[in-house]
DNA sequence: AGCTACTCCTGGTAGC
DNA sequence: TGCTACCAGGAGTAGC
């Protein structure tokens, strides 16, 4: 699923085909792709509008158009974003097409019809609460020692809590996780400051490689938009390799249920918590 | 505060 | 071959 790294390729390869370019029509072959606003009232505040920036926050990719505002959009599962010629065919699966003033379209595309390009006149209000940056200044490993301790819960739900730090989702903690030897179902206060440090370094390398690679495509959806897929998944240690052996020890990989999300662990290098809980058991 | 369940969706796959 | 059942999951929300 697309995350913080896969979000991050996607920013980065429409931002010279979007910024500076305006927007000289809107269609909208699903409604809900746009959010609660109207078609009309959608398409009047972005027809005509330029491009300023494109700027990935969290797994948001929010897309200036100066005064007036701005189109925040997320992928969510299998939300795509390309920039083609004019006739250029999108698909069945299409949602939203800008066309642009250069003769070129933007196309929001989305299978399962959960991503999300909303029109809002202030970002900033639209992405309050969300946590901090984990590859920006503030996510140090101090930090994130005195924000575990600050709490009393599990590592992997409170990684993937976007208001506690911006951008993972379910496979990259796995591959944090692994690779700082922590257990999904840790309590966050019983991590260590010299645990917290590791974990910090890791989350950290394991987006920055990924981003290198331009994120991890293991089934048909997540493309870069110029539609190719990223290879990060050749370098997952956890994520889908349920009994495979683990990369560092050779253990088989466990697959359990931790919060709803398949979660994937080396039952060597990842020691259950002493004070077991009784969630997550592998099946 | 933290947890669990539920919702939204559909392509792919397993089982018969 | 063709059918059914189930799985994947990010974020928002409700309820305990």
């Amino acid at each position: 699923m697309p995350e913080l790294p896969e979000v991050e390729t996607v920013a980065r390869l429409i931002r010279p085909r979007l910024v500076g370019r305006r927007i000289t029509a809107a269609s909208v072959a699903w409604k809900r792709s746009i959010g609660s606003q109207g078609v009309a009232s959608f398409a009047s505040a972005v027809v005509g509008a330029r491009f300023e920036s494109v700027e990935r926050r969290a797994k948001y990719i929010v897309m200036s158009l100066g005064g007036r505002g701005a189109l925040v959009g997320h992928l969510r599962m299998t939300g795509r974003m390309q920039v083609e010629a004019a006739d250029w065919d999108p698909g069945k699966f299409a949602k939203v097409r800008l066309d642009l003033d250069d003769g070129s379209a933007f196309h929001f595309i989305d299978v399962r019809k959960f991503a999300r390009l909303e029109f809002v006149r202030d970002p900033a209000q639209r992405l309050a609460g969300i946590g901090p940056e984990p590859l920006g200044p503030e996510f140090t490993a101090d930090w994130l020692a005195r924000q575990l301790r600050l709490r009393r819960r599990a590592l992997k739900p409170l990684l993937l809590d976007q208001t506690f730090v911006a951008g993972l989702g379910n496979i990259y903690v796995d591959e944090s996780l692994h690779r700082s030897g922590l257990h999904p179902l840790c309590s966050s206060d019983r991590v260590s400051a010299a645990q917290a440090a590791l974990l910090q370094r890791e989350i950290r390398a394991v987006l920055r490689e990924a981003i290198e690679r331009e994120g991890s495509s293991f089934d048909v959806f997540y493309r870069t938009p110029e539609g190719n897929p990223g290879s990060f998944q050749h370098q997952f240690r956890v994520y889908g390799r349920a009994g495979e052996p683990c990369r560092t020890c050779g253990t088989p990989i466990a697959r359990s249920v931790v919060g709803q999300r398949g979660t994937h662990t080396c039952p060597t290098c990842q020691p259950r918590p002493r004070r077991a809980r009784r969630k997550g058991a592998s099946r």
